[in-house]
RNA sequence: GGUCCAGUGGUGUAGUGGUUAACAUGCCGCUCUGUCACAGCGGAGAUCGCGAGUUCGAGUCUCGUCUGGACCGCCA
């Protein structure tokens, strides 16, 4: 052993022992005889002391190198309340250097300012800072606290194919040819989603597994081309009860890894008054800030992009940011229009109340009796700012849920120690896809309708519900889940409202139909994105920072540089050939 | 596929058409016995992502291109 204790664990009761510390040189601070290195490893810092007989070895030493000393634990002169070892330091008797290391392309400290880009590329360094490393601790503990609470209820890990078949609908899949299958490919799950069916076909009741997921998409700070998904299924059991077992997991992984008590139940919101109230299917609740509906309100104004919109089935709709009108100049309000926009609203009309009168530019389009009625209904002040979209349902929503989340920065609105879970239930079974002139299961196509829609799902599918619920902590969606079919018929109407005959649902999905001949247990389970937790317990701002060796926003791997070309030999052994006009 | 932002010593930034490209940090050297973002003094280190153009003159303006980031589409 090179030490007897690590760089975090010493204190007072140690002081006059002996110890033999090892570790990376995090700081050297030389006063000519008397020089100063912190000592770094996993644990945390200790300070080591060097007297002048040590000079010429202490200025060999640079930042980064591996050094062991011995030496005695000492009681410091002044305290430093910043380290968990700042009552105490190491007075060195004996040191050795066990490796050199070259000046690191970044600081290896919490405060690092090196871009992404430089952090990725050296990601063993960026691994080294302190931050990075309790981040994946802290990822670390939920993942064993989730396998003790679920270990304790009886469900069981059981591994899932990573080489398996490509299915339509849903994400792209990553591909691998097939060597000894000329032409065929295996694709990367995109989640065991019919694997972790078919255990509870088997009989197993109650499954989990922590397991990487593949998806070919375009990335986002919270999205990644593969991620780590905690894969749950459960036989018998109701949404209710499937809800409750989540609720305690995250109570409990609340509780062990932020010593933070949470309340249960969560809140229940359904998929249409979330976007009603708060313009997004997974809204953030540490904040109100809700968006009024004022249709009814100015529906009989000048105004001809409200009538219009009103006369075309468009709702309009408003968010009220109280005595702030002053704080938000023309140049302001027009780069919040460009957020609207982007969220597919047409334009954001604004009033300001002013000596309780409405200004701005569509001001005029109220008479004095709408005027009253406005300020009236919504109890409007001085100094308030309504910001109105007026548009179709689904843009009016979104565009004003964009902007509820950017007020709420600007006026921090919000609490980054607080976390509110909510579940959003009664989702919507089909979405229309206009241009396809389809249906498309918003949720996936094993979902199970509603009760009291069982029979009649495929006859108005526009109108059916999903037994689907997704669980979302503090504006981000965490997990979604649902009760799936287990009926044969059913699974084979769903199929055949998304489009596939017989024969396409033989080919696609037959060793999954044919399961279901067998008899199916009614399940439900969930599917809870680990980096996204991760990412919101460690207060992170990128998925990136709770992952060992993400990709970048382009999907390459800056440390390795994956994807690369094969070589010929490879690409001859698979049969692959490339086009003249992309090789 | 689209929109926007960025690219300048090892690292991170400033530089808004005009001298020898500035600052911080890191690095090197010297001084220093209580530092902990040690301090003080000195030093090395950048053909300003790449290519073209405008101009007497381009880090700065234009176009193209590459790279990175945020977002929209996409992500059942």
């Amino acid at each position: 052993m090179l030490r007897t204790h690590n760089n975090g664990e010493l204190r007072l009761e140690n002081v006059n022992q002996d110890v033999e510390l090892v570790g990376w040189v995090a700081k050297k601070r030389n006063l000519g005889s008397l020089v100063f290195i912190d000592l770094r490893d996993r644990y945390g810092l200790t300070q080591l002391i060097f007297d002048e007989s040590f000079n010429n070895i202490t200025s060999e030493i640079k930042n980064e190198y591996i050094i062991k000393v011995k030496g005695v634990v000492n009681e410091r002169k002044d305290y430093n309340n910043d380290l968990s070892t700042g009552q105490i330091e190491v007075i060195v008797k004996d040191v050795e250097i066990i490796n050199n290391a070259a000046q690191t392309p970044l600081i290896i400290n919490d405060k690092t300012d090196a871009l992404e880009d430089t952090r990725m590329e050296y990601r063993y360094l960026d691994l080294r800072r302190p931050i990075m490393q309790k981040n994946l601790m802290t990822r670390y503990k939920i993942t064993k606290t989730i396998r003790n609470y679920l270990d304790n209820l009886e469900f069981i890990d059981i591994e899932t194919p990573i080489l398996t078949s490509s299915t339509p609908e849903g994400a792209r899949d990553y591909v691998v040819p097939s060597r000894i299958h000329e032409k065929s490919f295996y694709a990367l799950p995109q989640s065991p989603q019919l694997f972790k069916q078919l255990l509870m076909v088997a009989g197993f009741e109650r499954y989990y597994q922590i397991v990487k997921c593949f998806r070919d998409e375009d990335l986002r700070a919270d999205r990644q081309p593969e991620f780590t998904q905690v894969d749950i299924e459960t036989s018998f059991l109701s949404q209710e009860e499937i809800q409750e077992i989540i609720e305690g997991l995250f109570t409990k992984v609340m509780k062990d890894v932020l010593d933070i008590d949470i309340k249960t139940p969560f809140r229940k919101i359904s998929y249409y008054d979330a976007m009603n109230n708060y313009g997004s299917d997974k809204p953030d609740l540490r904040y109100d800030l809700l968006l009024e509906d004022i249709s009814q309100l100015v529906n009989n104004t000048e105004f001809s992009v409200f009538n219009d919109v009103l006369n075309n089935n468009g709702v309009i709709k408003a968010l009220i940011i109280k005595d702030k009108a002053n704080d938000y100049s023309r140049k302001k309000i027009d780069q919040l229009q460009e957020l609207a926009k982007k969220n597919h609203a047409h334009g954001l009309a604004w009033i300001k109340i002013e000596n309780n009168k409405l200004n701005g530019p569509i001001a005029k389009f109220f008479n004095d009796d709408q005027t009253d009625t406005l300020i009236n209904e919504l109890n409007l002040n001085n100094n308030d700012l309504m910001l109105i979209v007026a548009d179709k349902w689904e843009n009016t929503c979104n565009s004003l849920g964009a902007l509820r989340i950017e007020l709420a920065k600007q006026l921090s609105l919000f609490d980054n120690n607080k976390f509110e879970f909510c579940w959003v239930v009664d989702w919507p079974l089909f979405e229309y896809d206009e241009e396809e002139k389809r249906y498309y299961a918003a949720h996936h196509p094993f979902t199970r309708p509603a009760v009291g829609q069982e029979t009649s799902f495929y006859q108005n599918p526009q109108e059916a519900m999903a037994q689907a619920y997704d669980i979302v902590l503090n504006g981000y969606e965490i997990g979604g889940g649902s009760l799936r079919i287990y009926d044969q018929e059913m699974q084979k109407h769903m199929f055949e409202v998304l489009g596939f005959n017989d024969e396409e649902i033989q080919k696609q999905f037959g060793f999954f139909v044919n399961a279901f001949k067998y008899g199916t247990p009614p399940h439900g389970g969930i599917a809870l994105g680990l980096d996204r937790i991760a990412m919101i317990l460690t207060n992170s701002n990128s998925i990136r920072d709770v992952i060992a060796f993400p990709k970048n926003a382009s999907a390459t791997c800056p440390l390795t540089k994956a994807p690369k070309p094969l070589a010929q030999s490879q690409l001859d052994e698979l049969n692959i050939k490339f086009g003249k006009n992309n090789d």
